[in-house]
DNA sequence: TACTATTTAATTTTT
DNA sequence: TTAAATAGTA
């Protein structure tokens, strides 16, 4: 047997991870060092080599797309399809299995799937219900308990109040949440993992038949593994069972989601002898920006501890621009793009990533304006459209009529004189009597609807049985088809002739053409519309589909990882906005900024523009920021300031080591961006700038009553406030 | 009941 | 600035 395809194209620390043998491994990963490559090739190794049938493998991943490309490149290496190989994400095969073994966990057999929107608004009704103030009890945060709990794998019962009563408020929503969701045949995200998890535990035959079955269980992304899905891993893997653990704990953004690093140092205990390996080559990156990362995050006390390096060259030393505020930053990122376009580059490869969502609008504005194609990803994707949803909950009604999340959301849309009111008394009526809204509107709430809520009701009753028996027997895509036709959706949004009214019939056609694609997977053993609703809720599509045009790349820090561009931008580097100022005084959450950090630093292959603006435009007010501590963690050689408009000679970036959490940019005069001062002519102001320092210092005030003047600091005798 | 005006609050979001 | 949720009006 040739091996050569296989082993070949590895470097030692690879190959020694791929040819393990079968016991446990953890594989410390860092950024650019070939992790999915390992885990493809150690498959690949697996089958051909070991002899081990692919239906005895599980690899299990965090996202569709990392999965998706997982598959896919494993049958490109063995170069036949693996189709009983069960590769997916946590939550896809934990759905599977319980599609499979649904009454085994006490699941009806039609159980939907709700995404967090669903979750939310499920929740806001609860709050409601509960004659609770919403103001007291947000529903975001309820909703953040909630799946906290579940996270942790703790069901209400586990959960030891004490004396705190907003925490018992808290346990009695989850209990009253969990009831409704069990009583409509719902489950969200975190309750798939929390059933999955108790299918093993409270069926040991079922464990045994696939512990049987997966003799090799492959974990990408190990460090974002929660408590739930640790415990799931666990149990699977037992003591016969080979887990193979991949992961970087430099890398773990998500403990804000209930991802926890320490899963990495409890595999070590609880699998003494595991095999552990570091993979520290990066072949992604040049060195000036690895040792900048490397730096950065040394800077973190909890770690696993490696340290990358490149055979790569110095390259350019990274880039750092002082913006003046984020127009001035957008513009210059721009240019630099327009630059590097000029220069023959795809403009795919350069990518603008930032903190938050709300940085991208100033750099779509200046694209937009200077024609240049982008794509900003995250946002609103599409099986998370308003209109989409719509279509959906129609079609979830077809499935299972108790569907009261469904329900409420259609039963008036479009409109046909079913207001407030009506659906209340429907809602009253149901709850006293434990039944579905559905039963409940079609007793008249107990008779006690009048005659014109009876008569809108019994039409969207009659509607969507006539909608059942209509598309009975419909292919899937002519079900869907039909839906959104005579629901009324489609005629609802034609008369809104708008734009966005054309974009949301345009999206509802497009639910049709994903209907008439979609290729169920066969290991779930659905009938067509039930798959195709649980693949809408697990896998909620792309925000925007032009993927083929070369686009400038725009998306938050979190959504880069995994990806690498030949030319960074990491915008908005300021304390307070990165480190976010609800992540500062938490230490945890600090570290968790700086892993960011370090993430976003690493995806640039040859060249990383870091920028901070003085001031930004957010929430509709202008702020003042110092530059990102993050900044002054770098080595001033793998650094240059730009400045394209030579203003001012400014100090770099200074660690203030008297101070040691205080970090500056301003050495001179006691003056900072942001200060108040007051003119003994023009009153009182803020300090937007300077130049030059000393006593030739010209400082730039935004003045109350007389707008923004430039002063020389010796003639102006300016007051500090 | 349906539509419009006002108020409120705003990290990150693999599933 | 902005979206979303609520309050107020036709």
């Amino acid at each position: 047997m040739d091996v050569t395809p296989i082993i070949d194209t590895l470097n030692d620390a690879q190959r020694e991870a791929v040819t393990a043998p079968q016991e446990p491994v953890l594989v410390i990963a860092g950024a650019g060092s070939g992790k999915t490559r390992v885990l493809v090739h150690r498959i690949a190794w697996l089958v051909e080599v070991e002899g081990i049938s692919p239906h005895g493998i599980m690899a299990v991943t965090f996202t569709n797309k990392a999965s998706a490309e997982m598959r896919g490149r494993v049958e490109q290496l063995l170069d036949m399809p693996v189709a009983n190989l069960w590769v997916g994400t946590f939550h896809g095969l934990a759905h599977r299995l319980l599609r499979r073994h649904a009454e085994d966990v006490g699941l009806p057999k039609t159980f939907q799937i709700i995404d967090s929107q669903d979750q939310k608004r499920l929740i806001r009704r609860l709050i409601k219900d509960s004659g609770l103030d919403e103001s007291t009890w947000v529903a975001r945060e309820v909703q953040y308990f909630i799946n906290k709990q579940k996270d942790e794998g703790r069901r209400p019962d586990h959960i030891d109040v004490g004396k705190d009563h907003t925490r018992a408020m808290l346990v009695r929503l989850y209990r009253s949440y969990q009831e409704n969701c069990d009583q409509n045949g719902l489950v969200d995200f975190a309750e798939l993992l929390l059933r999955a998890h108790e299918l093993w535990l409270k069926r040991p035959e079922v464990l045994a038949h696939y512990q049987r079955r997966f003799g090799h269980i492959l974990v990408d992304e190990f460090q974002d593994t929660n408590s739930v899905q640790f415990a799931w891993l666990r149990v699977l893997a037992g003591d016969s069972g080979v887990l193979f653990a991949v992961g970087d704990d430099d890398q773990s953004i998500y403990r804000w989601r209930g991802a926890k690093v320490e899963n990495m140092y409890q595999l070590k205990k609880d699998f003494p002898g595991i095999r552990e390996i570091k993979l520290e080559q990066n072949y992604r990156s040049t060195s000036n920006i690895l040792n900048a990362a490397n730096a950065i995050i040394t800077n973190n006390s909890e770690r696993l501890g490696k340290n990358l390096w490149t055979e790569d060259n110095e390259g350019e030393p990274i880039k750092l621009y002082n913006a003046y505020n984020e127009r001035d930053e957008a513009e210059f990122v721009i240019a630099r793009i327009q630059d590097w376009v000029n220069q023959g580059n795809l403009r795919a490869d350069a990518a603008i990533l930032y903190r938050s969502n709300a940085q991208s609008r100033t750099f779509e504005e200046y694209l937009f304006k200077k024609q240049i194609p982008y794509r900003v990803y995250g946002g609103l994707r599409f099986f998370e459209r308003a209109e989409i949803k719509d279509a959906l909950a129609y079609l979830r009604l077809l499935e299972n009529r108790a569907d009261d999340t469904s329900f409420e959301r259609v039963v008036n849309v479009p409109t046909r004189g079913i207001g407030a009111r009506t659906v209340d008394e429907i809602r009253d009526y149901a709850r006293a009597n434990a039944l579905s809204l559905w039963e409940s509107a079609m007793s008249n709430a107990g008779g006690q609807l009048n005659a014109r809520a009876t008569g809108a009701t019994h039409k969207f009753l009659a509607l969507v049985e006539e909608l059942a028996q209509e598309t009975e027997s419909l292919t899937l895509h002519e079900q869907v088809d039909h839906v959104i036709e005579r629901s009324g959706l489609i005629p609802h949004f034609k008369k809104d002739r708008s734009e966005q009214g054309e974009t949301r019939i345009e999206n509802l056609e497009e639910l049709v053409s994903a209907a008439q694609t979609f290729e169920p997977d066969e290991q779930d053993e659905l009938p067509p519309l039930a798959a195709f609703l649980s693949h809408a809720a697990l896998e909620a599509g792309e925000g925007q589909a032009d993927k083929w045009e070369d686009c400038v790349q725009l998306m938050t820090l979190h959504s880069a990882k995994g990806l690498e561009f030949p030319l960074v931008f990491m915008a908005g580097m300021e304390e307070g906005l990165f480190p976010h100022k609800r992540s500062i005084n938490d230490p945890g959450g600090l570290e968790e900024e700086r892993r960011l950090c370090y993430v976003g630093a690493t995806r640039a292959m040859s060249q990383l523009y870091l920028s901070h603006a003085d001031q930004r435009r957010m929430h509709g007010t202008d702020n003042f920021a110092q530059a990102s501590r993050f900044l002054a963690e770098i080595p001033p050689k793998y650094t240059e300031e730009v400045r394209p408009n030579i203003r001012v000679q400014r100090p770099v970036y200074q660690k203030n080591t008297t101070h040691s959490n205080t970090y500056t940019v301003t050495p001179t005069d006691g003056i900072q961006l942001g200060q108040r001062v007051r003119h003994g002519k023009f009153g009182e102001g803020t300090v937007l700038n300077y130049e030059g320092s000393g006593s030739h210092a010209r400082v730039q005030v935004n003045f109350e009553a007389e707008g923004t003047k430039w002063l020389v600091m010796s003639y102006a005798k300016l007051e500090l406030m």
